[in-house]
DNA sequence: CGCCAGGGGAGCT
DNA sequence: AGCTCCCCTGGC
């Protein structure tokens, strides 16, 4: 186990930010986070955070991917001070991280994204790893083994087939995918967007689009790479070198950020202030957005259709 | 049952 | 750049 302090770290505002999807909260203060192969639990009490692996493995991976060492109140203190909406955004989620996740399954994810509710991108995400992932057992060697048979209320999320705490599933490769018929995945509740996944995981597997070659580009090569891709426009390529590329000047316009603009910012966006971190602006806002006025209305429940 | 929305995209002009 | 049409699922 590994305890750090952490300012400017918030796993719950990371978590409904909209940028992962295999991020769960399990109980208050604890969250479970699925990237590639690997699994973790968090346990959060306001600046420390207790992460439920060695350290050896933090520092190799957990810290990288959680951005840890990167100053965000940086980013914060760079809000224009007449910006009263920025600011409020700002203050709302001021634990906010990009996380550098994985090209590979951020392309994946925001090809599933597109005219998508976030609970049932999860859920589909879910259900592609269950069934094409490869199913580990969870590391046990660093948690406590605290049995309260209690389900998560609130936002469970649960597979039909009662959830074990034992098992988990990778993402699976590209390699898993490629040679699937184009509406294999609508059995995952993809729909449409079933052959954009795996017409994506083809292009992969026959080197059309090279993610390694990709990761080595600058934000405008990489997203012109990723518009090849079918399926894949702006705003998806957007989110993909934001999330999993890190390009942290790549700025989604999806329709909650069009809006906030319009809004907000009726003569425009002071892009040239923020030059370089406008993803991040983007995520403070997008979050505030989505979050920051519904805060109070908590009883969304995920209705479990009996099949 | 119809209608519409959910962090768009492709294919045109 | 802007417009139409399109795709699938779930909620009302």
């Amino acid at each position: 186990m590994v305890e750090k302090e952490i300012k400017h770290f918030n796993l719950e505002q990371i978590c409904d930010s909209g940028q992962c999807f295999r991020m769960k909260k399990m109980q208050d203060n604890v969250y479970v986070v699925l990237a590639k192969d690997r699994y973790i639990k968090i346990e959060q009490e306001g600046d420390r955070t207790r992460f439920y692996c060695s350290e050896e493995e933090f520092l190799g991976f957990w810290k990288e991917y959680f951005d840890v060492d990167n100053d965000y109140a940086a980013y914060m203190a760079a809000a224009n001070p007449n910006d009263r909406y920025l600011n409020r955004a700002i203050a709302f989620g001021s634990g906010m991280r990009i996380l550098r996740q994985d090209l590979w399954e951020m392309i994946v994810s925001f090809l599933i994204s597109q005219q998508n509710n976030i609970v049932r991108i999860r859920r589909c995400i879910e259900n592609i790893c269950e069934r094409y992932g490869e199913q580990r057992a969870v590391p046990g060697d660093f948690g406590h083994p605290t049995a309260n048979g209690e389900a998560a209320d609130g936002g469970s999320f649960t597979s039909e087939s009662g959830d074990d705490d034992t098992y988990y599933y990778t993402f699976p490769e590209p390699e898993a995918l490629c040679g699937l018929p184009e509406d294999a995945l609508m059995e995952c509740n993809l729909g449409y967007r079933s052959k954009y996944v795996v017409r994506a995981a083809r292009s992969v597997v026959n080197g059309e689009f090279d993610p390694e070659a990709v990761s080595a580009m600058s934000y405008r090569k990489a997203k012109e790479e990723l518009l090849k891709l079918f399926g894949v426009g702006e705003k998806v390529a957007d989110c993909i070198c934001l999330f999993g590329l890190h390009h942290l000047q790549a700025f989604p316009m999806d329709t909650h950020i069009k809006q906030a603009m319009a809004q907000h910012y009726k003569r425009g966006f002071p892009n040239r202030r923020y030059r370089g971190f406008q993803g991040v602006i983007q995520q403070y806002i997008f979050y505030y957005e989505l979050c920051g006025k519904k805060k109070s209305r908590v009883s969304e429940r995920t209705q479990k259709a009996g099949r």
